[in-house]
DNA sequence: CTTATTTGCTTAAACGTTTAAGCGTAAAAT
DNA sequence: ATTTTACGCTTAAACGTTTAAGCAAATAAG
């Protein structure tokens, strides 16, 4: 059934040009296309195509050209399959129009599109559920690794055992878990409450108020802690009313600003564990005429753009978001890259920076 | 080589916990091995597992039971391959850091979740270069879509029809181009200038002036002409002084609202084509102490969240992200369904939404 | 001049699924 | 009793690559 034909120019090109019609009533073009034209194996393509040593220069430059006029596409499904790699990498978040979170993937995009891998971005929306589901999906889908920060609500780590269990690489931000034995790239969130409360004692504060995150979540468990040692180093009064726990909304920043303005004791500053929420009690404080710092100093966390936007502009930390996500992509392509399955942990503890802005600067107390 | 053996319960558990131990050795769990459980065919398994109506209910049941029991994940790249289909969809963005992107694509997310897709995001960064990586790297991940707003650098749609030429649904959504025969959801940006312009003049506004975004990218073009339209429709003043192109960065809003202020013959309003230049002329404005809106009413377009944040808050345009996402998804999703190669092509352009705000309302004539 | 080695390919199997075609067996229709 | 139909599965090929193994021919080494 297989002619064989001289592979003079002359029939080069009648074979082609009738590959071409083919390709125009329809079909991709395949590595046996290729290979039917120029009378060699599909194999012998492939190792062309890959610069394989074993295959001559002439060979190589023929497939290559021939490639090009069949408008050749590798099938990467094809490939992935046969090489048990997907070259994609699936990614979570629990939101993207944050632009903590646009920042980190972006650079963690372009680190792995040099690489040659694409990544799959699901967001949680800090629901457990929709997490879940995002898992599946992506172990369905058969990423490489996933790099994740979990939602809110996220407890259960089973479904974060699923994962490692597959031996799929698993690198987490941000919101991480000690208790899930995994790479992990965040900023020094104790520390971080530390250079906030120092700064606030500097200004002349007294009276230090925390609008703090989830306890449950890592994070903010740990801003949390370094709040209170920080008060405790310096002396001040710790008390349940000036420490709030917040979903850190916009809106929930709003009513636990109001809960602390309401108190009979007000704090003179307010140290909030998001900059949404730092917002929210910006805007209540502006409504109600109080005087941002002199009457009361406000901190946020995490230097969202807005921050340096409204008025007065908050004083925040940098969570140096881009450098969290050169980590993420860098620690996956480690585990990418070796064949070794033993490997030690990466635990990346970036120091964060505080950035000192209107809302906390030169107070003069009254 | 085959082993009959009988199916009973004690050999069914045999040859469970026999192929339990292997996995725990390595290897995931395929179809071949519920098939081998069982004592059936791999294809009988598949059928099964698809609810195949030719298969009976007691077999689907213990197909189900073993699949569970071996915890077995249908690898996705082997039925893309072998059905074609990828269920992947590429979205190409100019960026993801900013709330109307972001906005769209967690919607199309959200749509396209619900039918059991997944979407890859790129980023073009405004690069007319990485947008054509962009469009490679898609089709070389073998989407089975294509949903993308052009770069401003954008001009050639070469590569735009290579997408076509696949016979792979493209759909733009924002920057578009009507050249390029394919669906497309965006606002009716002709229509905004006009809303704008109409709004500026109750205010009492004589001196309008526009930063307008490049002209070759279509949405922006369209703005400059609705701009023009509505001054001429209400007999006002249009200067080549008061119509300046800008890359509508912030930086970029800075500067030519500096070059606005340098006139003999000052605009009392000024309408910036996109929000974050708007926020870099609010900020000049606020640095020289000129009155908003008395002096200089401002209005931006995209209605950011920021714009509601900042002193004063500006008066922008709602573009309706998340039904351009909903739309964008629903539209692939007309594709992906019908096998009719011939289709009428959607173009929808949703009326946009001027949300007024300080920066341009109650404007008192000094 | 024989034997090794290298070169440049081919063959065939594999990756895990899907699916068209086929084939016994049993039930239903004639 | 024979034919038809339906059921419930099996067989085998296919999707497009990659790759281990193998094999002739050419070249080098002895």
């Amino acid at each position: 059934m297989i002619l064989i034909i001289k592979t003079n120019a002359v029939y080069l090109l009648k074979r082609l040009s009738k590959y071409i019609k083919k390709l125009n009533i329809k079909k991709k073009t395949t590595i046996k296309d290729i290979a039917n034209v120029l009378n060699i194996s599909p194999a012998a393509v492939s190792k062309a195509l890959h610069d394989d040593s074993r295959i001559s220069e002439k060979t190589k430059k023929a497939v290559r050209q021939v490639a090009k006029n069949l408008n050749y596409q590798p099938n990467h499904l094809a490939s992935a399959l046969r090489k048990g790699k997907s070259h994609l990498v699936g990614v979570i978040v629990p939101r993207t129009n944050s632009n903590f979170f646009s920042s980190v993937i972006q650079n963690i995009e372009e680190a792995l599109d040099k690489e040659g891998y694409n990544i799959i971005i699901t967001q949680s929306n800090e629901s457990y559920k929709k997490e879940c589901r995002n898992i599946d999906t992506l172990l369905f889908t058969q990423v490489d690794g996933i790099i994740a920060s979990m939602a809110n609500e996220t407890i259960h780590l089973d479904y974060y055992e699923k994962i490692k269990s597959k031996g799929i690489p698993l690198i987490l931000f941000d919101r991480g878990e000690n208790d899930l034995n995994v790479d992990y790239i965040g900023i020094n969130d104790y520390d971080s409450s530390h250079m906030i409360v120092e700064h606030l004692v500097q200004q002349g504060c007294k009276r230090i108020a925390h609008i703090g995150g989830y306890k449950r979540t890592r994070i903010f468990n740990n801003r949390i802690r370094g709040y209170i040692d920080a008060l405790k180093k310096h002396q001040l009064p710790i008390e349940d009313n000036l420490l709030i726990e917040s979903s850190l909304t916009t809106e929930d920043g709003r009513d636990k600003m109001t809960q602390l303005l309401a108190l009979k004791d007000r704090p003179d500053a307010v140290y909030v564990a998001g900059d949404y929420a730092a917002l929210g009690a910006l805007q209540v404080l502006n409504e109600r005429g109080i005087r941002i710092p002199e009457d009361i100093a406000l901190v946020g966390f995490g230097n969202e753009p807005f921050t340096g936007m409204v008025t007065p502009t908050i004083t925040s930390i940098n969570q140096h978001s881009s450098e969290i996500g050169k980590q993420a992509a860098k620690t996956f392509l480690q585990h990418a890259k070796k064949t070794v399955v033993k490997q030690k942990l990466n635990k990346i503890i970036l120091d964060a920076e505080l950035i000192i802005r209107d809302s906390s600067n030169n107070k003069k107390t009254p």
